[in-house]
DNA sequence: TGTGGCTATCTTGCATACAAGACAGAAAGC
DNA sequence: GCTTTCTGTCTTGTATGCAAGATAGCCACA
């Protein structure tokens, strides 16, 4: 989607700031997105950010708690077992409806598998973050269909932020293996195949989650008494400190 | 996801009144939406009627033509090509990933089914518009998946808007059989089978189309001279599809 | 008749002003 | 010491003002 429009360049950029942050897990859940500080920083007003704000909101990736602020999604554990079953359901259904896997497909897989590689070696974990989400946009962008593409983008950032909460240790290797089976399975032109590993993929990243180690080990109580949700930390908050996480 | 915050309720409002005027087929792609009209209509200022289109935009509902105004999105051919592609592929892997049909929601088809019926003896059109879409809907609100449901019930509105675009005729008997085989294989405990039927369903359906009527006549000598484009593209390939677009 | 240019008036783009809720921390009362 | 209340300062919510592009219509002129 490319835009002529001078204009819009700026409000898709703190967009996409935040979200290839998240993607890349330099992000965390509950970070606090003061307009103010956005707004300093991209050297726009408020409107503009409040603007990048609303769209991210309705991507299901910041939320806003009134006259309090603006915060980095910070997904429950249902809404992680959704995110799950979302992202199975869509590319499971994605690598059915695959004929064929054309030569630049495999080669740009092939490439990232290397990179996955690359990156594990190197143990650069954030890289390794960002690669290992970013596998299965590239699997949605053979189909050529942007739709997907997006709805699979902001499913992968959501993914990336429950992994940051309730992860406990990072199986790179494992998931690694699980791509290139999937691939493998591709090259053999098994698309049902590819799709069945897919949902087993995503069963296991599921499955090394935590579930019972909630963000906010208050939340049961304080949602029995109706209290405002939690404030949580503040990555970049230079004067207030009030509001920060103990971790 | 209900909010309890009364202060964003004007605003969703907005959007809400726009979808659903799209999801029944009240409002036709290209409808012009003017910030003061809307906001003299809502009884509020421009800033939240801005901030609904925002929204609406991201979710590819409307779109902005820079100091021109914003409009109901007219989608080009491509674009109505991955809409269904994407809704084949989401709608599948749902009712693939599905196990049980239980008891409510044989009940809801049930009932769902009835009113088709008898919006059809009525030849209430505008409702039939409605309840053909509402359909997939309801099958995705079996899954108990809001996040599916969302993304579904943007692509049926988006598919509403290519079908008042593309479609000459209305074949609404032809879709009611396609629900109704559908709903029994789900009945037979055959998810496989419904999402078969379900790609064949949305095939019929999108076969139906005259996607070489174009909403924009003047779109080949505009690209041609490369000036703006009318709606902004999804990048899409041409699929084996009938709509070749042969000359 | 047709063509170029001016202008009035739309439209959105963006910044800003002010209102008002939420909190933290100090002050006051017990 | 403990609670309560107040107050200053942070935050977002919302309206409004002004800038500037886009358009249509008019008019002059060839």
């Amino acid at each position: 989607m490319q835009d002529s429009h001078t204009s819009e360049t700026t409000q898709k950029t703190i967009e996409e700031t935040i979200v290839s942050g998240i993607l890349s897990a330099r992000i965390r859940p509950g970070t606090r997105l003061s307009e103010n500080q956005l707004a300093t920083l991209f050297g726009v007003s408020r409107t503009r950010v409040r603007e990048a704000m609303m769209r991210l909101e309705t991507r299901g990736i910041v939320h806003v708690s009134p006259r309090r602020g603006w915060f980095v999604v910070e997904p429950s554990a249902e809404e992680a077992i959704a995110v799950y079953e979302a992202r199975r359901v869509i590319e499971a259904g994605l690598l059915r409806s695959m004929r064929v896997l054309t030569g630049e497909g495999r080669e740009a897989l092939d490439a990232h598998l290397n990179e996955e590689k690359s990156a594990m070696a190197a143990g650069d974990r954030q890289r390794l973050t960002y690669l290992m989400g970013d596998f299965h946009i590239r699997i949605a962008e053979l189909s050529g269909n942007a739709i997907i593409v997006d709805i699979l983008r902001d499913l992968t950032a959501r993914t990336i932020l429950i992994s940051m909460l309730y992860q406990s240790e990072f199986h790179a290797a494992q998931s690694h293996e699980g791509h290139c089976r999937i691939f493998q399975a591709m090259q053999a032109g098994d698309f049902g195949r590819a799709a069945e590993l897919s949902v087993e993929h995503l069963d296991d990243v599921e499955m090394g989650l935590d579930l019972t180690a909630r963000p906010d080990p208050l939340s049961e109580l304080r949602s029995s008494l109706s209290l405002p949700p939690r404030t949580v930390s503040a990555t970049v908050r230079p004067k207030n400190h009030k509001l920060q996480r103990s971790n």
